[in-house]
DNA sequence: TTCGAATTGAGAGATTTTCTCATTTAAGGA
DNA sequence: TCCTTAAATGAGAAAATCTCTCAATTCGAA
């Protein structure tokens, strides 16, 4: 059953479950090849609708815990959209920062990372101590930037 | 009523409301100064308990709505946390991004934006056309990074 | 002041997220 | 391959969050 739908970034993803002492189950495959596949920002309902239409069914409850699963293990990454909307995103590994299409909702990564170039040092010297960051860019990819207006 | 509270912010906010033709009503004066006062990141019921404090009530709807409202003339800002908690802040003109503090919740201005230093050429190169971003840091305060662990 | 339009509140309603616990499933050992 | 056991899942109740409606109130221009 699994064979049907399987990819080199669920390859991968049942590594990394395994590294952690996880289960690789076909939820949680379903869950990355669903992210995946699509290349698109997905909202919870329209994963839980892609994840149907492999497995036939899937409990809201086992999605949004999957999320948070790979939310942790840097797999999935979550989105904010300025109209309030939020959604999950695939997230190659170390690759935590997206650029997104407002139209068709693709998420891109940079050809080089911005984040990283950051001089954090007169941020630091306030006291203040970085620990995390989260980057988003919003516009218009290629395709539909030709296309709008 | 409203000068027992009124701050340098709130006139400012008056100005702003003005200029887009908007009413300045003592609910949304309320929900500056609540915002401006704490200097944190507050949730949609914490202000709701700060507008309460002052005006002796306020309605959810119109705290949602003034939030909204806000947010698009771009003096609050709403911010997303790593646990999944979101909340919203007050923005000084132009500094939409933030550093908070994930002990005290407090947010604080860069001393020089580094967002405005990232270098889009390389972005654009591949087609995306950049309109937004969405960017925070988060880490311990100066305060509360000496009291953790 | 007065008046019209914008704003607000209350509460119903929709949506999103979490929780519980009985059942199912993955994976290591015999 | 078959057991065993702990992890994972599903269903649905419950909680939390957000939106909507419309009558009543309030702002501010004249």
């Amino acid at each position: 059953m699994l064979k049907d739908f399987e990819c080199m970034e669920e390859s991968c993803a049942k590594e990394v479950l395994r590294e952690r002492g996880l289960k690789s189950t076909s939820r949680r495959l379903a869950v990355i090849h669903v992210l995946h596949e699509s290349g698109r920002s997905l909202s919870v309902g329209g994963i839980r609708d892609g994840v149907r239409g492999i497995l036939g069914g899937a409990g809201l409850a086992t999605i949004y815990r999957t999320l948070e699963t790979f939310e942790s293990l840097g797999a999935v990454g979550r989105l904010h959209f300025p109209d309030g909307e939020s959604g999950y995103a695939f997230s190659r590994a170390g690759h935590a920062h997206h650029m997104v299409c407002l139209t068709c909702r693709g998420v891109f990564d940079f050809p080089e990372c911005p984040v990283e170039s950051f001089d954090l040092a007169p941020l630091e010297r306030t006291g203040f101590r970085v620990e995390d960051r989260f980057v988003q860019f919003f516009g218009r990819c290629g395709g539909c930037g030709e296309t709008a207006q």
